[in-house]
DNA sequence: TGCCGAATCGTTACCGGAATCGGTCGGTCA
DNA sequence: TGACCGACCGATTCCGGTAACGATTCGGCA
């Protein structure tokens, strides 16, 4: 017997049918659309339905067997300089899809990581996309590849938006933009400026990222024919911070940089701070390029030169390519990097 | 009889419970835990589980009645200048509550806005909170109380966070910060510093946050015994080009001004600029202020003074209100704003 | 007139947990 | 010694939908 709609709760599925003379079946085909019904009985449906201003429970719909709809961002801290555009790629995608999106934060702690793969898995996400952040590398891929394998027992599929791959059969997707390929591009362009000794500034050790823009930075010396002077690579984390006192500590131990390849934008707004304290003329003196092209970098003086990376469209495809898998469709996509040449960096003066 | 674990299927309740040879009701309590369990039956239970890799379905449990432990932020585009810092505040604030959040952005179109909260009505979130963002203010306030009532009916609380409260007898709460404290703290500062032509730059018209600041601005010269010259009131909306177009505008107009209070940082931005162009030193010549406190905001030359609006604890009340709701909480919440002195203000010279 | 298939709509059986209810068992207290 | 209490556990029902299958109606056509 249909369920009598009793006042304080909420309507179902079955008052709306009692209400409109029809079984709950056909309500529920009505909202599905995908089934043919005659269309008396259809505006009938949908007129008990707004009389009862009712709306469907998406957990029992999720329950009974259709998808949950649902897919899952988790990233380190909602406020990181691009966290956001990433965001607004995959919450467009997402919502492009019919789709909701889940937001969690993990603050770089991997024990809390694993926390929000479980909580997600009770979610039952239909992906689950993990972006960015810095990654021990020794347990990294044993880590992600632990995460594919439950996260694929829940029926979820696993996104990683930037971050290496795990190697083959592992139940995951990847996402990734190329590093190496933007060094070597900025490099070439500095090196084709005339530039002979260029700082690599914040190489931040046993992260993945590093090592690939390092890569390019080598191989781009070594197709220009210039040797690379390995005191001019200097370590440091990805902060404002680093890139002053990489800067500080290279300046004091040598000045002869003509231009400085920082890791990040924002290591190049530390840069920029320094060379600005020493009188350095920026980009008369000394060239200054990042990498990411993040907001800041066309708001410092001068706008920076760097590179750019397609941060939203790697959002929109980890959805996309999490959504609709196929054999047609690849596991593994990397998007393309290009400079963007502002006012920091200048052909070498003799 | 308890359904036996088919080989494809996830693992569900009554499969631990078979596994560890008790009833389904006992797994559960041994997972919801406020119920006691003999310590052997509950080690048989959660080795089976640990064995099935066993995951509560969060779908099934929010249809059995229980809380769906879901808060969502409902936001104009998430890659807006402080967008982030609320959704970290919220974020930080549900998980600390064993909450999830979910995200969903509107990129300031109501009708979009409107097909959000249909959404988050099937979801049966415990809380939407609405962000910031232009507002139409002839439509608003019965906007706000038709999404206050519904998501009410589907058990869901409505948050305005920033915006204004769309009245009494409504079933919403409102988080907002002191607008016109804060405006009125910075205006003040600028008098004490001798200044009295303060321009006001970028008037967004029907915009609530604006005619709070300028209540403020207004309040603070009566206080100080200062008329308030109306030609110095410029219009514009929240952008640098508007920052940057006003600037020149009342520049070409008069250049008597000898501070100017931009509605935003952003705008500021776009006022330094316009008065770097004229070779107006900032502050030597003229004292320029911003509000909002964004990152952007230390990051221009000179480091701007400005009004901090506290956003990531916006986000953080408006989850903490929607959540323990109480006779003796209230519904609607004030945060203080301050100013920053940073380096673009100085005191008037003769 | 009678058969057949398409169009519609209803019935039944879950989905995976939570809550209610009731019952067993060991021990306390008068 | 018997009433009573609290810890502990299981059967049952319900939550609000969906999928699969069955039933019914009706027009076309032989």
């Amino acid at each position: 017997m249909p369920r009598r709609s009793e006042p304080g709760k909420r309507p179902t599925l079955a008052d709306v049918a009692e209400r409109a003379g029809v079984s709950a079946m056909t309500v529920s085909r009505v909202i599905a659309g995908n089934y043919p019904v005659a269309p008396p009985t259809r505006s009938k449906v949908l007129r008990a339905m707004r009389d009862l201003d009712y709306v469907v429970n998406a957990h029992a719909r999720a329950l009974a067997g259709a998808t949950t709809k649902t897919v899952a961002l988790v990233l380190d801290d909602a406020t990181g300089p691009f966290f956001a555009f990433i965001a607004r790629g995959v919450e467009q995608q997402a919502a492009s899809e019919g789709r909701l999106c889940l937001l969690c934060t993990t603050h770089g702690d991997p024990e809390r990581e694993l926390a929000v793969v479980e909580l997600l898995r009770e979610q039952r996400a239909e992906a689950v996309i993990l972006v960015g952040g810095a990654q021990d590398t020794d347990t990294y891929t044993e880590r992600m590849a632990s995460f594919a394998r439950a996260l694929d027992k829940s029926g979820s599929r696993l996104v990683l938006c930037g971050r290496p791959s795990p190697g083959p059969d592992v139940p995951a997707t990847v996402v990734e933009y190329d590093n190496e390929g933007g060094a070597y591009a900025m490099t070439a362009y500095l090196l084709a400026n005339g530039h002979r000794r260029i700082a690599y500034v914040g190489r931040e050790p046993g992260l993945s990222t590093t090592d690939e823009r390092v890569r390019g930075y080598r191989r781009a010396h070594a197709d220009h024919g210039v040797a690379v002077d390995e005191g001019l690579i200097r370590p440091g984390t990805f902060t404002r911070e680093s890139g002053a006192a990489a800067t500080e500590a290279l300046w004091d131990e040598r000045g002869d940089a003509t231009a400085v390849f920082a890791a990040t934008d924002m290591v190049a707004a530390g840069v920029l701070k320094a060379l600005r304290g020493r009188g350095v003329r920026v980009p008369e003196d000394v060239s200054v390029v990042g990498f990411d092209d993040i907001p800041l970098a066309s708001d410092l003086t001068p706008a920076l030169t760097t590179v750019h990376v397609p941060h939203e469209q790697l959002g929109r495809e980890a959805v996309r390519l999490a959504l609709h898998r196929g054999p047609d469709l690849d596991d593994r996509v990397v998007l393309g990097t290009h400079i963007v040449v502002r006012d920091s960096a200048a052909p070498l003066r003799p």
